[in-house]
DNA sequence: CTGAAAGCGCTTACAG
DNA sequence: CTGAAAGCGCTTACAG
């Protein structure tokens, strides 16, 4: 079977391969006689364009280059479903890339990442969305990037990101509606801008309550399981100990409920737990997390288009969105035991 | 800044493009000066291959796809860990195509994903790598492929699978060797050749023991959460209720933990539960869940290798590869309860 | 509205 | 051991 070309097309409707190209690529000037003659014979020729080709002449890869170095699987697998969404519609695919963000080989990695793929652009995963340097990286190249996820200062860029502070804030004050006065918290990556935006949330919600931040109530973490598990241990050893936890991410809540649990403490009548991001194991495990649920999908989608878009016409002006993050409410909150009474 | 192409290493050179080619390529034929002074001016002017061109002069695009269509994150991402790390090795790049196997559109979804993106090759993880179907149309098409984790009678194309049907026999056999005789078992979705296997080392254990394998005690699942949920219901409903349950795998077993926990159940004293995979999720759950663990990453990272390879030399003989699966140890099973003494 | 020529950055097939 | 020519399948820049 002989391969169809952009020739064989040319040759069958007796026209140049120019106007083949024309038709093609839904350029003006083509007479509509001859675009539907065009159209007819790529169907009968079953005729698709070699991407390949057609990257060389116009310099392109029809590539986006997805970077993440995330602890959280379902995290990755969310983002690059919208990715591949946006990806997909406009004719791209997604080359996925993980890779770290410390250790200093993070430019060097993305500089032969770029000479090796020749990707059209990024997107930029949490951390790698707050990395002023690779950032910056990336403008002094000249390569296209959007941003999910980030509060970087960055104005000039496609950015995409979720109110963190404000699903902190309703979270917090969802536990402090439930009677709860000391609410331990566990900081996220201190990498990630979210981390601060969610602690934020979470004073904002205690002041505008009336109760007083306790800093021996905030305990480190980076957002992975075994962090949590570190957090959990110094938080359930506090005396007197906090009634509620707010974890900042699912991960970390889930540890904490284990060790409750191994320590036979009832979750949520003696402690209440609350996670954030809404991950698969806030509903595996009982009892289920209330939690943020934040749209990740819709996030990256929407970057990705963006993205691609400003491929195409870099003179488009540039998008800041923020979207909206959600409550959930599910069985590991519940009222404060009323102990002083 | 000017664009390093073979031209310009070929002036700087004093040679012709065609002996920067063979330098390029490692052929043979250059002398060893030649060769040094073309190495040397590659360095000089940080000259990397374009990839596209070379694609299309090749009929190449050094990509290979990777088919999945699984409920399991951690699955996923371990399968897309090992791909990466063997298309890195050699100069690929790694395509991710999420697609279902049911709905009659494969075949025309994956010859459109073989028109416009022009793989050198196709990865299948279950349950792609059981489908009959899609493997005729490959041959067919004459692309080459290589399966992960699955039983189908294929040997003339690349397979590295684990031996799910002896894990699923050691692990059965850990819960009799605890005093075990009443042992449900929830299956995984049909379209898996794993579903079969392991439910195989299931009977072959019972019967090696002298255990009569009772019908009853056998659920239907689909590897999902939710269809772990809705065997957990029918199992513990059972009158008598068996002592332990072993799920295929780990996600259906977090849900009989789950539904256990609720029914304020005692875990492992009153019922065992097992689980296959070794999922994140079975050490992020009190009790954690005792396993079987399966190189995922390396299974997935031997496919793509040979399947490199094959690309490559396709006169290469094909290898059909099985690895060891691993029994792993945690707190959800234990011996049964002395309850008929 | 249409097309002939040149080029994208490589490799293949051939000649010397 | 080395190179000039042609080609991969498209697009760009120009001419008519």
């Amino acid at each position: 079977m002989k391969k169809v070309t952009i020739n064989s097309v040319a040759l069958h409707a007796g026209v140049s391969k120019k106007t083949v190209s024309r038709v093609l690529n839904n350029e003006p000037n083509v007479s509509p006689e001859t675009r539907e003659k065009v159209l007819k014979v790529f169907k009968e020729l079953d005729y698709t364009p070699n991407p390949i080709a057609r990257g060389l002449a116009r310099n392109r890869s029809f590539i986006i280059g997805c970077l993440y170095d995330n602890p959280s699987k379902s995290y990755i697998t969310r983002v690059q479903s919208g990715a591949l969404e946006a990806c997909h519609k406009y004719g791209y695919n997604l080359l996925i890339h993980p890779c770290e963000l410390r250790g200093g080989e993070l430019i060097a990695n993305i500089e032969q990442l770029l000479q090796t793929s020749r990707l059209d652009g990024l997107v930029l995963t949490p951390p790698f969305s707050d990395s002023q340097e690779l950032v910056n990286f990336l403008k002094k190249k000249a390569i296209p990037y959007a941003r999910v996820a980030s509060a970087l200062k960055d104005d000039d860029s496609i950015s995409v990101r979720s109110n963190d502070e404000q699903g902190a804030f309703e979270i917090t004050e969802h536990l402090i509606a439930l009677g709860h006065q000391d609410i331990a918290f566990i900081k996220g990556h201190p990498d990630h801008s979210a981390t601060e935006l969610r602690f934020k949330g979470y004073k904002r919600a205690l002041a505008e309550h009336q109760i007083a931040f306790q800093p021996r109530l905030v305990a480190e973490g980076n957002f992975s399981y075994h962090s949590g598990a570190d957090s959990a241990k110094t938080i359930l050893d506090l005396q007197p100990r906090p009634t509620a936890v707010f974890a900042s991410n699912d991960y970390m809540a889930a540890a904490v409920l284990k060790l409750a649990t191994q320590r036979q403490l009832r979750v949520p009548d003696e402690l209440s737990i609350a996670g954030f991001d809404n991950a698969p194991i806030a509903r595996h495990i009982w009892p289920g997390l209330t939690t943020i649920a934040q749209p990740v999908e819709e996030m990256t989608r929407m970057a990705v288009e963006q993205l691609i878009m400003a491929i195409s016409e870099p003179q488009e002006h540039v998008f800041q969105t923020v979207l909206e993050a959600k409550l959930i409410c599910r069985e590991s909150t519940a009222a404060r035991a009323n102990a002083a009474n």
